[in-house]
DNA sequence: CCAGGACTGGGTCGATCGTCCAAGACGCTT
DNA sequence: AAGCGTCTTGGACGATCGACCCAGTCCTGG
């Protein structure tokens, strides 16, 4: 077993428990798998780590922090508000189908944390996250499309976020891309209509 | 303890289940945990199931069920499509309100079985009800309102499982029903722009 | 070059998991 | 009342879990 530095077996342990979960689920993210993916001893994963929850916590954040940064400047400005919508929207999907393990994960996560209270927190923030970006994609492409909103922007975030949920969560079942894709560019062009 | 039909042992374990999973998510259901929830021994866990995946089969398939059927006959049709699709929707977040345990149970179903390849059917059946339903509640509309859907049924019904979906997830983790509301009405009324 | 902190290996602990067994108690039929 | 399925009982099995410990090995700063 290569001698790693603990900040470096910490990060390894972290990417190993992503993929453990992606491929097996979230009930096989056990110690001993996670550090059997990692190539690490089980010594080490206490070393790094003073127990479970600790990496589960630091998984969720990062897993949270790397899709909100994946979509956070990918704002397309075009000609028409629904345009920019639907390049935004397009964009967004592309990141979800070019990690398409994120989402998987990150349902799993938002599953479990919504079940311990230790956790209830994170999941929330994630979500304040999500309305976060929301908000910013839309007051960028107001701005950017010299246009108002007609109704309260975090309404319209939350319908933001409740489309890009939705379709997503209906892409995990049934895998079908083409419809997700129709879907959003629907959704784009109504959320257009509440451009003034 | 008192003596009880076999059929009848499943339905009360099924149940116990059930409650099981609302109160401390899905990681807390084991045999033993529902037993107790049941008020049975663990024995007669084995003597009614043969493993507890079946039990979990059951509890799904009946949960699903539960849930298209409370919502099958809700149609409401009033004087616009607007309106129909305004009060169907608001119909079905009284049904979710009314059993505020069966959707976060189901989503902990759902994501368990997209990781159980023994489940994987499931998941998709049951998402398949969804839009079953969905397509049935808009040519309901439709019918009733003397118009059609100026884009394909199958579409919109997806695009009406996504609304009510992500509008449920985004629930789950904070709560808020009156923003759950403002969403579906708004969602409503966009949806109504494809009548024709 | 060497002392001391960083890291690993392997083993062990108690708890809990799903599953199963042998035997007893119940209640309906005859 | 006797017999026979039906159901309950309590305990036990092996496996696996998270957590921990300690002896030993590596590497680096002084």
């Amino acid at each position: 077993m290569p001698r790693v530095p603990a900040t470096e077996r910490r990060r390894q342990l972290v990417a190993a428990a992503f993929r453990v979960i992606a491929k097996e689920g979230f009930a096989a993210v056990t110690t001993r798998r996670v550090c059997a993916e990692a190539g690490a001893s089980l010594a080490s994963f206490h070393y790094c780590f003073a127990s479970k929850q600790e990496l589960l916590t630091e998984l969720t954040e990062q897993t949270v922090a790397a899709l909100v940064e994946a979509q956070a400047s990918k704002v397309h400005i075009r000609d028409s508000v629904q345009g920019s919508l639907r390049a935004t929207l397009r964009e967004y999907w592309a990141t979800v189908e070019a990690e398409p393990d994120r989402e998987p994960v990150l349902m799993a996560l938002t599953q479990h944390a919504l079940n311990e209270p230790t956790l209830a927190g994170v999941a929330q923030q994630q979500y304040a996250a999500y309305h976060r970006t929301a908000r910013t994609t839309l007051e960028i492409i107001a701005d950017g499309c010299g246009v108002t909103w007609s109704v309260p922007v975090p309404q319209l975030a939350r319908m933001l976020v409740v489309v890009t949920d939705g379709v997503t969560l209906a892409w995990l079942v049934d895998r079908d891309g083409a419809a997700a894709l129709t879907a959003l560019d629907a959704f784009a062009d109504q959320l257009a209509t509440y451009a003034r």
